[in-house]
RNA sequence: GGAGAGAUGGCAGAGUGGUCGAAUGCGGCGGUCUCGAAAACCGUUUUCCGCCUAUCGGCGGAACGGGGGUUCGAAUCCCCCUCUCUCCGCCA
């Protein structure tokens, strides 16, 4: 969420900024203001009269220590309208403060300069492109026809066990799946990140702190017994692992990787594209991390994003980065790049790594700040993270562009982690 | 799941109704001493909100796991919740 100082100081800008998000803040901006200066207002009452409070009580403390019942008592009546006086104002506080906090969290992150403005995803910009897109012969597979050809995954299995989207991977695909997760966390901790194991289970505060909470409560599975909800992406409990924190600057950059199943109810989101492995319930995901100083996020965003395009570049997949404009970029994303791979078959781009920069906006609900040395305010860190990758649709696009008459080709470089060289 | 004990500052640990935001120790930071370091000594060291101030800062309010209550006054008493520990049971 955006601090309450920046709302104060920079009306204008705010309205503006977020325009390039095709949202309309003029409303929200001026109720928060307004509740704001309510809140001020009450405050000042409540502080003096409360002041004035702890003046009598010590007094009352006194005279009786030294006997003094008559006077005591006197003070303790005068206490009482104080009391209820206060107790009214800090009545009227109570709303004013949820108002002024729902009214908050419904402002998006504002987005950096270099996002364009647009209606859609035509208007992302497209900052790099590479690898070579592979002759096909005519007859080639989409990859739901390739993964029961070689009978590695089997989405109706998982139907009978748990419901749509819940494949089962068997075999060579079970392998070719913990082959790509361990590749992709070898390749984090080689660049420095530190690989963690985090719940797939959080509270409703960790899902607060990185923004899945309250909005997007519908894509969350939820445990209704013990309140936790399954999480959507590890960014949730790896990021919520530095919730009200204070760091040293000393500590930053923190740059953490995690493997984790990821879930998701994709309610409403069903459609002509979503066959075999383009979208599912249960998904494997590595993901990257980073807290950092927010002087050098942006540097590390870049660093992020190199990082991604290595791996894609390893595969040997044809893949293209592109700048999310305000139309497509996330609520709490101050700049996003996504990394979409070419599945060959299906003639389209798969979006399998999603690089964001938040700056402040999580670190605001998480209160995760840090401290300079020497300096007496801390300040709120940047969160970045991003997928490294997500598996689904880097295996349909491994499966349909490395398909040959013998068998699926294994990019090289993971075949020491499969143990083989061809699906066939 | 049953029974009991507990949750206090970065950590350890006192405090059971009144000048307690909290003793003491450790750690951290600054200084004295030293060529430098250690030791010793001195000082300093929670966070959030508001008001005043160009700034340094000053003043006020709140916070002792979370929420509610009793009281002129709550870390301290009462109720609910969460978590931790010990014992028993069960168990990958």
């Amino acid at each position: 969420m955006l601090t309450l100082n920046l709302i104060r100081e920079k009306r204008e800008f705010i309205i503006e900024r977020l325009k390039i998000k095709n949202f309309d803040a003029e409303e929200i901006v001026d109720r928060v203001l307004a509740l704001d200066a309510s809140r001020r207002e009450i405050q000042i009452k409540t502080d003096s009269l409360q002041a004035e409070m702890n003046r009598i009580s010590k007094q009352i403390g006194v005279l009786l220590k030294e006997n003094r019942k008559e006077e005591a008592e006197a003070a303790r009546e005068a206490t009482y309208s104080l009391k209820d006086e206060i107790k009214a104002l800090q009545d009227k506080a109570v709303p004013v403060e949820e108002e002024l906090r729902n009214e908050i969290i419904r402002l998006p992150n504002l987005p950096h300069d270099l996002v364009v403005p647009g209606h859609g995803a035509e208007d992302n910009v497209i900052v790099r492109q590479g690898g070579k897109t592979p002759e096909l012969t005519t007859n080639a597979l989409p990859h739901w026809d390739l993964i029961k050809k070689y009978d590695i995954i089997d989405f109706e299995l998982g139907i009978k066990l748990t419901g749509a989207g819940f494949p089962v991977y068997k075999g060579k695909g079970a392998r070719l799946e913990r082959a790509l997760i361990s590749f992709f966390l070898d390749e984090g901790v080689r660049a420095g990140y530190t690989e963690m194991m985090p719940p797939v289970l959080v509270n409703e505060d960790s899902g607060f702190g990185t923004g899945q909470l309250p909005d997007k409560e519908g894509q969350m599975y939820h445990v209704g017994i013990d309140n936790f909800y399954l999480i959507p992406t590890a960014e949730v409990p790896v990021t919520n692992i530095y919730r009200d924190m204070i760091l040293g600057s000393d500590q930053l950059p923190i740059k953490n990787i995690a493997y984790t199943p990821c879930f998701r109810r994709e309610a409403g989101s069903w459609g002509a594209h979503v066959r075999g492995l383009n979208r599912l319930h249960q998904f494997d995901k590595v993901e990257i991390v980073q807290i950092t100083h927010p002087d050098h996020s942006y540097e590390s965003l870049d660093e992020m994003v190199s990082h991604v395009e290595s791996l894609v570049k390893a595969l040997e997949v044809p893949y293209r980065i592109v700048r999310l404009c305000g139309a497509d970029i996330s609520f709490t994303s101050a700049m996003t790049y996504d990394f979409e791979v070419w599945s060959a078959a299906q003639k389209r781009w798969l979006e399998v790594s999603s690089v964001s920069n938040f700056e402040s906006f999580q670190a605001n609900r998480l209160k995760c700040r840090f401290r300079e040395k020497g300096d007496k305010q801390s300040r709120l860190v940047h969160t970045l993270n991003g997928s490294a990758l997500a598996l689904p649709r880097i295996v349909a696009a491994i499966l349909e562009n490395n398909q040959e008459e013998k068998g699926i080709k294994m990019p090289a470089v993971l075949v020491p982690y499969t143990g083989f060289d061809y699906i066939s």
